[in-house]
Order: C-alpha cells, then sequence, then structure tokens
DNA sequence: TAGTTTTTCCAAAACGTTTCGGATTTTGCG
DNA sequence: CGCAAAATCCGAAACGTTTTGGAAAAACTA
C-alpha cells in the first residue's frame, strides 16, 4: 500500500510537502503541486485515515448505536427508517457510521463510553435506549457530543431529537371521542420509555378536556411486543365489556390487539375501534387499515446526523421536536347506538 | 484521556510492559499485571483503537456495503434483515461493522478500493449491487476480502451466499402448473442482477419440463420496483388475455402486479394467480396473502459474517446456498375451467 | 559456588499521518 | 544591485500503540 513517504520519495520532496499538497494548503507550488497529484493518483494512493485520525485527534466517525437490529424486531421498521434517515445525510458528509448495537453481549463487557473512546468516535446517535439503561447516565456524563432520540435530555452535549408525543397522543384519543366513544382503553408501552409517559399525559389531557372519566384498570402495558399486546389485550376486553375504542402507544401493539379482538369475536372497527401509533409500513396493510399518529422516522434520523454534525463543527446541542399527523384508516369508526 | 505511558508512569514500569500486561502475555509476573490493571482500570483507561490498528495493520472492523439503504426502499425489508443478520454475527466477535452506502454521491467520488483502503477494513460485505456496478470489477481485483450477497464471483479472496434461485424458480412456476395453469407470464428483474438470471432460468426448466410453450412476449422486466412492475403488468394483461397465472422475480414487484390487475378488474386468485418471490414482511399482510418463495434473507447476513470472519482468520473463501421455500398463500388457485 | 536456565522487564523502532518552527529560495521594489 | 518580503519548502516531533531483540534479575542445577 502506498504511503506519502513513497509520493515523497518518488516526486523528490518531502513529506511534509506532500501532505500539504495533497490538503490544499497555500504553501506549496502550483507546479510541484500537480506533480505531487499526478504521482498520487499514478501510485493509486489513498490515505490511511487511521493515522491521519490519531495525530489529529478526530476520526471522522460517528457511532450509532440502536437497539432494533434483532431478528425479531424485523416487523418494526421504525428502526431501519431512522438508521435510513442517518445514513442520508451522513452520505453527504466527509463523515462515516459505525454501528454498534446495544443488548448485545459486548455491551455487558463494554460500557457506553468504552465503546466510543476505543474507535474513537467524534459523536454517537442513540436510539431505542430505555431510560434505566445504564448506558443512559453515561451519556450524560460522558463529554461525547451525542444526540438522542425520542429521550429528552440535554446538556451543552447532548441533544435530542423527538416528536411531539403529548399533542400526537391527544389528536388520536379526541378522534376518537368525536367518533362519539366514551369507553376509551389504552395500550401503553412500558414504564422505561419517555414516549410511553408522553403519550399517557396526551391521553389523559384529551379525556379530562372531554370530561370523560379514566378508567385506570383499563390502561395497561404491552411493552411495545405484538406478543404482549395481544396477551393483555385479550384479558382486558374480557374483563371489561364496555370498552368501545383503544388507544395503543405503537402500531405493533396494535396489531397485537387487533388479533385478540379477532380472538374474541369482536369486530374491527363495528365493536371496537381501534388506532395505534408510529404509522409503520405494515399500518396501510393490514385489514382494516390501521388508524394511527405518523411520525416521520426517515426525518428523525436525518435530523439527528444533521444536529450531530452540526454540534461536531462547534455548535451547541438542540431540541428538535417534530410533528406528527393523524391519519385515518379503517379501523377507527363511530360508536354503535345503544 | 489516559493512555498507556500514564499507566506506565503510574506503574513505575515501561510502555512495553504495560502493552503486554494488558495483552495477557505471559513474560509478565502476576504481581505488576495486578498492579498495571489496576491502575488501568482507576485511570479509567480504554486503548486507542487507531493507534493499534496502525501498527497491527488491520482495524477489527468489517465494512458493509448496502444499497437498499433509500427512502423509497423502505418497504423493502430485504437489506434490513440481511443487515440485522450481520450484525447478529458480529456482534459475537471483536469487530465492528461500519456503514458505507452505494448510490450515495460519495459513490461517484471514490472507488471501492479507495473506500475500503482509507478506513482500512480488513473485510467487506456487499449487498444489492448490480452486475454492471463499477464497484463489481473491483472486488475481484482488490486484495481485500470480500463476500458477495446474490452475486455469484469466486476467488481465493471473493466468497459469496445466495440461494438456490433457479430451483426456487422453479418450484413457484411447478406450483402454478400443477395448479392447471398453461399460460403463465413471468415479471423479472433486470438484466443487471444474477437472480433475474436465474430466476428466469427456473421458470425456462419447469416450463420445458412439462411440455408447456414458453410465450417470450409474455416474459417482461420490471426492474424490481413495485411502480415499474404495475406499469409493465398493466400493458401486459391489457394485451395478452389469455394469461392466467404470473410468476415474478420478487414480492415488491408482485404487489405492483396485484394493483395493475384490480385496476383492470382481474380478481386474484380466481382470475389471475401470482406468486412473488423473497416473502419480504408484506407478503404475508396483503390481501389477498402473497404465495411467494421464501429466502431467509437474516441468514444470508449471518452466513456473510461468518464466513468473512473465517476468511479473517486464514480460512478460504466459500460458496454458500441457501435452500428456499415456497410459501404458499393466498394469491394462487387452480385454473378456472373452460 | 559457579554456571545455566528461566523469568521478568525494557529501549527503541515502527505504523502513516499532521504540524510547528524555521530555512531556503524567489520575487518585488527602490 | 541590494535588501525586504513573500513564496516555497523541509526536519523533526508528535499521536498511542505493538513488537523485536536483548538485558537484568531470579531461580535452578550440579
Amino acid at each position: 500500500m502506498t504511503t506519502i513517504k513513497d509520493i515523497a520519495k518518488a516526486a523528490g520532496v518531502s513529506v511534509t510537502t506532500v501532505s500539504r499538497a495533497l490538503n490544499g494548503y497555500s504553501d506549496v507550488s502550483e507546479k510541484t503541486r500537480k506533480k505531487i497529484m499526478d504521482i498520487a493518483k499514478q501510485l493509486n494512493y489513498s490515505p490511511n485515515t487511521l493515522a491521519r485520525s490519531l495525530v489529529m485527534n478526530k476520526s471522522k466517525t460517528i457511532g450509532l448505536l440502536v437497539s432494533g437490529m434483532t431478528r425479531s424486531a424485523v416487523k418494526d421498521n421504525f428502526t431501519f427508517e431512522v438508521m435510513t434517515g442517518v445514513n442520508d445525510y451522513i452520505a453527504k458528509t466527509d463523515y462515516d457510521v459505525i454501528l454498534f448495537n446495544t443488548n448485545s453481549t459486548k455491551q455487558r463487557e463494554k460500557t457506553y463510553s468504552q465503546l466510543c473512546r476505543e474507535r474513537r468516535v467524534d459523536g454517537v446517535i442513540l436510539q431505542g435506549i430505555k431510560t434505566d439503561d445504564p448506558y443512559l447516565t453515561e451519556v450524560v456524563e460522558s463529554d461525547i457530543p451525542c444526540v438522542l432520540i425520542d429521550i429528552p435530555i440535554q446538556s451543552d452535549r447532548v441533544g435530542y431529537v423527538t416528536t411531539d408525543n403529548v399533542h400526537g397522543a391527544k389528536k388520536a384519543v379526541q378522534h376518537l371521542l368525536e367518533l362519539g366513544h366514551r369507553h376509551i382503553a389504552m395500550m401503553n408501552g412500558h414504564d422505561y420509555a419517555f414516549v410511553s409517559k408522553q403519550r399517557l399525559q396526551g391521553f389523559y389531557e384529551a379525556m379530562e378536556e372531554a370530561n370523560v372519566p379514566i378508567q385506570k384498570e383499563w390502561i395497561v402495558n404491552g411493552d411495545f411486543s405484538e406478543e404482549m399486546a395481544e396477551a393483555r389485550a385479550y384479558e382486558l376486553f374480557m374483563k371489561h365489556q364496555h370498552i368501545t375504542a383503544i388507544f395503543c402507544a405503537s402500531d405493533l401493539m396494535a396489531l397485537g390487539v387487533m388479533k385478540a379482538l379477532k380472538q374474541l369475536g369482536l369486530r374491527v372497527p363495528e365493536d371496537v375501534s381501534v388506532v395505534g401509533y408510529d404509522d409503520i409500513l405494515l399500518a396501510s396493510y393490514v385489514s382494516p387499515a390501521l388508524t394511527t399518529v405518523a411520525q416521520n422516522k426517515f426525518q428523525m434520523g436525518y435530523e439527528a446526523a444533521s444536529m450531530l454534525i452540526d454540534m461536531l463543527e462547534g455548535n451547541e446541542a438542540k431540541v428538535v421536536t417534530l410533528r406528527t399527523q393523524l391519519v385515518v384508516r379503517e379501523s377507527t369508526a363511530e360508536v354503535k347506538k345503544g
């Protein structure tokens, strides 16, 4: 592999000059620059980023730390779309992204900052991490620039991008209320997700503003899992036959809920209205098509990457909140009379 | 950031000894090893992989070069599942994966080997690349270990993993033949994909073995795109009303075909049987559910990663061919009598 | 005890870059 | 022409590791 030294020798100049020529410094004459460039091309030279990173103390690499890359999470395009957004922005810069994964054995062995420091990443994007994850406290303490997705933590080194979860959930529930529903349940995620808390708040706000009493036992956790949601929904609708509508904190759970309803012989939307959250790919393909709160996952990734690069260039950490949109499809209908 | 030198100073030994202690060499006494380990932990040391990679001439990094990370390709879980498989295997090793993307502006600027050499990746996995991609010739010429997905090129430095495309396609067509279909069309991908050629061959073999004449004008290319397939199918079924079944080289195209059929007032499977290829997530969710040839995309990625790491450890490049499986759902039925 | 082996340690070179400080050459100007 | 200024170049140090080839110390052996 040809190095800067080879070029220097071939061109009869010093390595300093080669380096400065290649990097476009002004203190090298056009003639020698041309010669160096030619030789570099001819020798098929490519710079060694390792060496460069070592001396410059920046790797031009960002870490992408996601949790949703498991075999079982394939139904959930969320992670992939976010990744695509990140990748899309990064592709336009001179950074590369290196993929870390939580929930691997590696995580147990290495701490967050170890991971990052070993690879000398310049910054990190974190997605899908739970609020009780040991990594999270490290993020705040660490001095590595970082942007979080859907986790509202901020400092001068960490920013985040999220969506207006409270408002999104509120719109969903208001939609059900407008359809005449008064017996509304909620399938939430789990206690270790900020979005769960926020969506629950949206649920409360909508109900309270409409003066509809809230039944606490109608609010259950499905752990953001299709299977868990199905089981919980089965119990729920078995016990409480008054419920005419349910708001789910994720589309995946909504699918589980619909399965449970089918098993119980309840029709969607005739007997029970279902609304989801996320607008995953499947939402528009299942039957009946799922009414849901759409969030632009691609853009979340894109904005996160954009913010991180901004931060690496000296700007300060920000907060970006994207709008959600209620997409009404076929899984919600007016409440039955009587 | 604490370095090996800091530890050496604190422990009153040389950097050599620290290095050898940390890396488990035998020529350092247990007493000093213990002392060094303690100090390392206390100083919160993590090794600088950049420096290590530089001197060891290996980065413990593999490149993952995929093409399907675009905003529009989100429907196609193929890429994501392959990536998940790769990630899953790599997570068990001490390698990390760095994400490159083709079809970016970067590709036009940098050649394949430039990309790889700059980041000094130890090996590469390539997915979704066309046969006329300039990168491909480079792969063969380059001396970087590499495993290709669905591209049958092999040398001592490059292996590949694929599925039995000929046989898979054959099974799909035989399924149609067994249902009594004789007027069978095919929606192929494009001429720059090996799988297209192989699936076409499977189509031919099945038809010829059954002594069913092949209508060349019933074989069209949909470019692996839903929209393109829809347009082509519209023309096709408009012109040739004899066709009772169509085999599609991808599920995404099958979706497009089904849209076209709907537009034309043709029912699936009553009027026309449709079979796809891939078994993407949507296949089982669309209505009617798609009969298709399933390939284990996760495993493809997993095997690819496994082979690459094997190669990096001195073993030679291999060829892995995974089995496919015909999944009969609702989009195929017996041909209408009369 | 003296010699030999084994154990434990270390100095220095190397990896491929960037950059600091200064040296050399060329140019401009009166 | 002579001198100052500008343009062009370079040596050497630095980044944080690993590794080579021995040296020093400790342990064993006869």
